[in-house]
RNA sequence: GCCGCGUUGGUCAAUCGGUUAAGACGCCUCCCUUUCACGGAGGAAUGAGGGGUUCGACUCCCCUACGCGGUACCA
């Protein structure tokens, strides 16, 4: 009997959305489409204390800039809605479950109060047993339909006395089940307590919701994180008094994502105390103000994000890091899946952005970029390719947000190789109204890591070095011979056209034979000149991009500046 | 404490009884480049410990150690 795939997310609004929940998404996402399955969204928010306003919201708003957005979900009714817990209890749904539970004598009313079952532990803590469980031995001590006198628990119950369902395990059982990434586990059921079901404001607690949901939205494969699985055998028991073992979905039990110091699963904390983004996006906890950043805006790209995700606890096998979403789509296997958890290293998170922005078409986060240009109060002129740009005005940009709304379409980079720079190519395609602005990101890209590298490393195209430009490293070796090559150079470059790096190059060489100077005693201050330090793409691409006007503009300027001081 | 799950270089990791124990990140050296980066070549660095099983264990079994997770009317 092979059932239709179906899996679900299932998170909590409680906060932002953890590295860790995207990679439970990304494998739920990878294994549903490559069983041409159904992706599910289920808003577990049935802890009416932890709800947290916003967090569903942000939570969708994370899964679509990664490009794993949900078939269904409260965003998108489908045929087994509603997604939200909350409003499926108010549907009577899980109550009718709970029941039906205790019907069967598989659970049991209880009517402790909070305090009594705080005086239970601490009346039967030992240093042997420091957590005692609410189990089949302690249960007799407590006030619940198994211990209370025949009649009793119905009074209490048309009194209106708050309880609890919880399931009733019986002891010296054993219940196993197969993992899909760590084969047979099972647990003996004397080391399991009596979970609570339903709370006492009606709503079930996860372990009652997640079977009746799995099973109601028939979920064929439950993927969830690792912390669950000591508690898997009470699911395993509901599956088998509510629906049968044979409708249960398949578990798997994810790797935890560790700290990359010490050890323990990666927090937030971790994240603000080492200087790397732990949750997707930009999240501020409403009630404490307290800000985290996410991927996105420290300039990570969706693939690369996806990828290096997907490479943390998982790997084909081969040499191959670097994939493309429908390559994991297609070699995604959970039998590759580590049983262990995998430290989190920010270096090589970094590596894979790199590689990401090194091979994805520039038009696929211009947008991105070009808004954090302007967040940094540049502004980029839209000027076609041989128009002589104008350089940038500093334009004061209050408010600037830098999280721009990133459309990095998922679909894979382009897989033919993009040559540099090569002005005649966009100018013949020229439907970009800003060739220029792509074709500078093209020149620098190879030496930016995370987006807001870009402004770094190419802001002198827009905003000239000025009086800014540091000449330090020309100055001392400046002399008449030199002035008078650049006051040369600023008139044969005058005359040349077209305006391209080789025709520059050599011209600048034949000048230099001319003038007897060595042309590497004349390119670095070309450079600073243009740039304004000693960094940046050959200086003859830049002069390219910059345009004669530009280039001339800025070399007169820096010989002012070398003359006069 | 109890229960469960783990453990190959600093990190991610390949190996599914026989290899000089891959590859990547990071680090170091060199080359390329009259800047930075990219690229190329090379280097240092690994099977937690102890018992078995076997002709032969990183690989299978047991014990120990260590780590993590759980032990809530949280998920």
């Amino acid at each position: 009997m092979s059932k239709k795939v179906r899996l679900r997310f299932a998170p909590s609004p409680t906060g932002g959305l953890h590295l860790g929940g995207v990679r439970t998404v990304l494998y739920n996402y990878l294994f549903a489409r490559q069983h041409d399955g159904v992706f599910i969204l289920r808003i577990e928010d049935t802890d009416q204390g932890r709800y947290v306003e916003g967090a569903e919201q942000y939570i969708l708003d994370s899964l679509a800039w990664c490009g794993l957005e949900p078939d269904e979900g409260p965003h998108k009714e489908g045929a087994y809605g509603p997604y939200r817990q909350s409003e499926r209890k108010a549907l009577g749904i899980y109550e009718k479950y709970a029941r039906q539970l205790v019907g069967q004598g598989h659970a049991y009313y209880a009517f402790d109060t909070p305090e009594e079952l705080e005086e239970m532990r601490t009346k039967h803590k030992t240093p042997d047993n420091p957590s005692p469980q609410y189990n089949h031995h302690l249960r007799r001590k407590m006030k619940n339909s198994l211990t209370l006198l025949p009649g009793e628990t119905e009074a209490l119950l048309a009194a209106g006395t708050p309880y609890v369902i919880r399931i009733n395990i019986a002891p010296d059982e054993e219940v196993g089940f197969t993992d899909l990434i760590r084969g047979e586990v099972s647990f003996s059921t004397s080391g399991l307590d009596d979970k609570v079901l339903l709370k006492a404001d009606g709503m079930p607690t996860y372990h009652l919701a997640v079977v009746v949901d799995d099973h109601l939205m028939e979920i064929s494969h439950a993927f969830r994180g690792e912390e669950w699985l000591p508690s898997a055998p009470v699911h395993v028991l509901l599956w088998k008094y509510l629906f049968g073992l044979d409708r249960m979905p398949q578990w798997a039990h994810l790797p935890l994502i560790l700290k990359p110091d010490g050890n323990g699963k990666l927090s937030k904390r971790d994240g603000d105390r080492l200087g790397f983004p732990v949750f997707a996006m930009n999240w501020t906890d409403p009630r404490t103000g307290d800000p985290a950043t996410g991927f996105r805006e420290t300039g990570f790209l969706p693939p690369a994000f996806l990828n290096l995700l997907a490479m943390l606890g998982w790997n084909d096998g081969t040499n191959q890091e670097l994939f493309t979403i429908d390559e994991l789509i297609e070699k995604f296997s959970l039998d590759r899946v580590h049983k262990g958890g995998a430290k989190f290293d920010f270096e090589k998170a970094k590596w894979f952005n790199h590689e990401w922005i090194k091979r994805q078409p520039v038009s696929s986060y211009s947008d991105r970029v070009r808004a954090l240009f302007e967040a940094a109060g540049i502004s980029i002129p839209a000027a076609g390719p041989d128009s002589s740009p104008h350089p940038g005005t500093t334009v004061a940009n209050p408010g600037g947000d830098p999280g721009v709304p990133a459309s990095d379409p998922a679909a894979g980079p382009d897989s033919s190789p993009h040559p540099g720079v090569s002005a005649s190519d966009s100018a013949a395609t020229g439907v970009s109204p800003s060739n220029h602005f792509e074709q500078v990101l093209e020149l620098v890209k190879e030496r930016c890591t995370l987006l807001p590298d870009f402004v770094q490393q190419a802001s002198f195209f827009f905003v000239p070095p000025g009086d800014n430009m540091d000449l330090s490293p020309v100055k001392p070796k400046w002399n008449d011979a030199k002035q008078l090559f650049f006051v040369e150079l600023i008139r044969q470059f005058g005359f040349l056209t077209p305006w391209l790096a080789p025709a520059l190059e050599d011209e600048f060489k034949e000048m230099a034979a001319a003038a007897a100077i060595k042309p590497g005693d004349l390119l670095l201050p070309l450079r600073i000149m243009l740039v304004g330090g000693k960094f940046g793409p050959g200086v003859f691409d830049i002069a390219t991009l910059l345009g004669k006007e530009e280039t001339l503009r800025r070399i007169r300027h820096a010989l002012g500046l070398l003359q006069t001081s």
